[in-house]
DNA sequence: CCATAACCGAGACGGTACGTCATGTCTTCCA
DNA sequence: TGGAAGACATGACGTACCGTCTCGGTTATGG
């Protein structure tokens, strides 16, 4: 097995550069090895070296993207302004072409590779559900919602964004992002029952 | 363009079984042209003849899969649990090997290709979807939902499952389902408020 | 079988005019049947209906095209006088773009089609053979030819000829043609001999 | 371009000797660069790397085999005896199965590729030209041959072996060898005149 | 003088091979 | 020894033709 200690960082950037930009120019099905390789300016082997698959490569290129990137929520005190102010940016980015393609590529990788998908939420998917939890927390401290199951919460703030997103079945727009969080918050049952 | 009367029914249905068939056998990744025809006992240029695309194929096995599957979400008076009934279905069949494999091909395809996403969704999304809103309009009738956007309302229901489904981001069972509906009729609000 | 009588005479000379004329244009290697239909306006039944072979239908373009041609060699008395203007016309047909690709496809199909070689030789060489071998006699009956194997004569005259316009072994020219004619009337052994 | 340093000779003689008995075996029209890369247990992109066409492949296959083949003809002081000696190997040659297709499919190559017939000529004519045009310089300087152009001399004698051959105009005999050499040698012309 | 059998155009079909591209492994050579 | 370079066996890509096979739509006799 290779010993890290000797690896060569600036290959090791020039390579997850050039698969976030790939991906983000030729897309998904025309992501190749050769071609990162080759917009690297490094050899496959050196690839391959490093990485069990061309997800991975995807996934660290992700992490370094998003390095330093983090900290919280916004936290006005109102917890539907916030989570309007959040799911906005959301839809924002996601429509953004730059990471659009990247992050498609991305997610079907996971969707295809457990082992994949398993080191996505530990890494990237965890620490982003612990800020959003740790907002609706102080929400229910706050006394605005109820104290329900926080991962659910979640899922049902930020599930409706995430499917309108890969599968392009409905108009992703911040209109629908301020729905959501309306729906979500307010519940669908009739007030009278 | 091919003249579709003279069109060989007995090779259509072989590719489609065959397509469906190996998307669950060997996954998306290894699910190739050559090898759907191999198995339908096909030549090649008989798929690229009718299809544009590997997606189309895989779509086209689904529309096949799911013809005369239809026509509406169980009806008992009591919402609650008419929703619980139908995400735990959704669950079980997610869960079902011989349909997470060639779902998640045919997601895949859909993700980097808006056509094939523009048809599913016209032709397979659109008419589940409405048989969903049109349980969920009686249920506003029966004084049970307060008078929400039923596409939202819809989103907010089944967008956790797929999400789960597609990203293994929790676990995907029973229990998750009827929680996400108690959440999503109750709403995350503290009452109080 | 097919029934002769029946047969669409303007179908068969569209497809022999489209054969002779591909194979100019186009060349042996790219020469196939589906081209010759498709520029015939013909299904490519018609062709397999009457014609066994790609090197059939090109033999009987050869013959349609060379129909009414004929007759004898030039006879002026001299032998060697006449037999320098039918090489150097046999090099001027052989060097016509024209006539070069389609001889050069019919011979290869010949050179790996025994039985088409010999349906030539019988239909085309052997004609032409009896009229080369008719002037020759004639010399022998003016005196001036010896009275050699006449069919060994004609090999020893044309033979050279025809291998470097196949194998392209050296140039082909007028010049090449007489000084043939001279080598093969003299003999290569010494007068003083 | 590749780098003809790295290239790996194991390779290069199972691709050469497979195609030699592939055109043997199964002749021009069959010859595949798949059947070949097969036999060879190749590669395609091996043989696509190194030769660009299946013609060059079969003339570096005749390369190969021929390699070490030569030196001189026979040279007994009696240039009738020797050249008859010669051509009847030629003809024993051309009769031997093991030589006949492939040297038909060389030919055809060549018949469509003036590229390839220039190379041909060039590395394997021209060598044996040569020491043709040798033995018959000796026969000149013997007294035995008239100081004819040596190149029209080797055409007049080889030509009618190699044309009957390719044709098959005519049975390619010993006997017919000698026939040649004999008109060859005396010419046509009646000694009379 | 129609009926019926053939030819005809068109082109779908199961195949084979094409020439290209990417895979993941291996080897060579350089720093 | 890590890395750039790239040859290698493998295998899928999408295309071109093969030779066979229907499909209607004309001919063109022969009963």
């Amino acid at each position: 097995m290779p010993d890290s200690s000797r690896r060569n960082e600036k290959s090791r950037r020039a390579i997850l550069t050039a698969a976030f930009e790939l991906a983000g120019e030729v897309g998904y099905g025309k992501l190749s090895i050769e071609g990162i390789a080759a917009r690297a300016g490094v050899g496959k082997q050196t690839i391959y070296r490093w990485w069990p698959s061309k997800g991975a490569v995807l996934f660290d290129a992700f992490l370094m993207m998003s390095e330093g990137e983090t900290g919280e929520l916004p936290y006005t005190g109102d917890i539907e302004r916030d989570l309007k102010t959040v799911l906005r940016a959301t839809v924002a980015e996601l429509r953004d072409e730059r990471y659009d393609l990247p992050m498609r590529a991305l997610n079907t990788e996971m969707m295809h590779d457990p082992e994949l998908a398993r080191t996505y939420t530990e890494r990237l998917e965890e620490p982003m559900r612990d800020m959003k939890k740790s907002r609706l927390r102080k929400a229910v401290e706050d006394g605005q919602l109820s104290d329900v199951d926080l991962d659910v919460a979640v899922d049902v703030i930020w599930g409706p964004i995430t499917v309108r997103w890969m599968n392009r079945s409905g108009p992703l727009t911040e209109e629908f992002a301020d729905v959501v969080v309306e729906t979500a918050l307010s519940g669908l049952r009739s007030p009278v029952a």
